[in-house]
DNA sequence: TTTTATTGATTGATCAGTCAATCAAAATTA
DNA sequence: TAATTTTGATTGACTGATCAATCAATAAAA
């Protein structure tokens, strides 16, 4: 069997998988044995590249915000205006993908990890960190300052809040509808200021 | 040793003790026998009493839903017009044990139960549903119908995506900024239709 | 031959759940 | 009141299952 070079065949392979397995079964308490079956090798295998569990955990939500980064990336790209870069981060937030039952269900039970795991919690925070970030960049050139603090900490806290009410699937709110709620918040707080 | 009636008092006491160490583990991978030493009872008792590990996670979910409920009603009927309710709901929502790292622990463990356990799903829409529907219940006396379910929806999600960004303790918001940019929210999208 | 890829078999630890036995209060009887 | 029975409370010890992690063995490429 030894093709030279499966490592990286290998290493995406099981971390896919571990993304697919977490988001299906909601929740971080899946075995190495599942994730290894769905990415069709043994339970042996994903040991020996990855050395243990946490460490396929740890690049399995490494792989999670890469993909939202470079989406993000380039959303900004494309994105002429502030505020036209506003709506791209807004959007990318909700994008299909990134709002499908079983990515929630991953996000979901990678913030519960990261009440244990120090290095989960620091992923999560960067996260964080950027999408604020990144909002407050394009709302400055819009607003005053502290006003620019607070309308990004008001819109972050809403996408997060839409994340999790989805979980639920109790009163489902489709993506426009999610957009257009978030999109209404920083239009109005702008509205205030002035443009 | 056996006083007769000491059933409810182990079962409050094994419900306070699972909180407790759901809350610092972060997780509802804890041990029965962790909750039961934290109890100050044996491991054994605590199977004798609600059968299942299962059967007392439930009932510690509805006993923090019903602490909460409690003090909405509390709230609520010291309020008298529908915008003071309408602050007190928000008030409630943040209220310092509520907003404490350990039940917000507890919360993001029980959403990503959820995932898995139809039966803690339940618990958990019963409180957005009720958050909910006591917000558009003071929101429509002061603007049309179909602006106090947008409003509410709004507001409900900034509250949990506050909490979520809280569970991370990087960008520490404190409680009355929580609320500050809650009420706010709510003022400002009421400002747009009148009061 | 050496190196890389891969697995089956195994181990050791952890846990939920069970069970038989014990202990003491309460109820009943003498 | 004293003796006896019943019942609820409680536990230690055990079981069976699950799982992460290890390792020695094999197979194929280089």
């Amino acid at each position: 069997m030894p093709k030279v070079g499966m490592e990286p065949v290998r290493r995406k392979a099981l971390v896919d998988a571990a993304l697919r397995v977490i988001g299906d079964h909601g929740s971080l308490s899946v075995t190495m044995s599942e994730i290894a079956k769905q990415a069709g090798v043994s339970p042996a295998l994903a040991h020996h590249y990855f050395g243990s569990k946490e460490q396929l955990l740890i690049e399995t939500i490494r792989s999670l915000l890469k993909q939202l980064r470079d989406d993000a990336v380039t959303a900004l790209k494309a994105a002429r205006t502030p505020r036209e870069k506003l709506s791209a981060l807004i959007r990318v937030s909700f994008q299909a993908d990134q709002f499908a039952p079983q990515t929630i269900a991953a996000w979901l039970a990678f913030y519960a990890e990261a009440q244990r795991s120090e290095e989960t919690r620091r992923f999560l925070m960067i996260y964080a960190r950027r999408l604020r970030s990144n909002l407050v960049a394009n709302l400055k050139p819009l607003c005053p300052a502290d006003a620019a603090e607070h309308i990004a900490e008001g819109a972050a806290a809403m996408i997060d809040g839409l994340y999790i009410r989805q979980s639920l699937r109790s009163a489902p709110v489709s993506i426009e509808a999610s957009i257009a709620l978030t999109e209404d918040y920083v239009s109005m707080q702008l509205g205030r200021v002035g443009i």
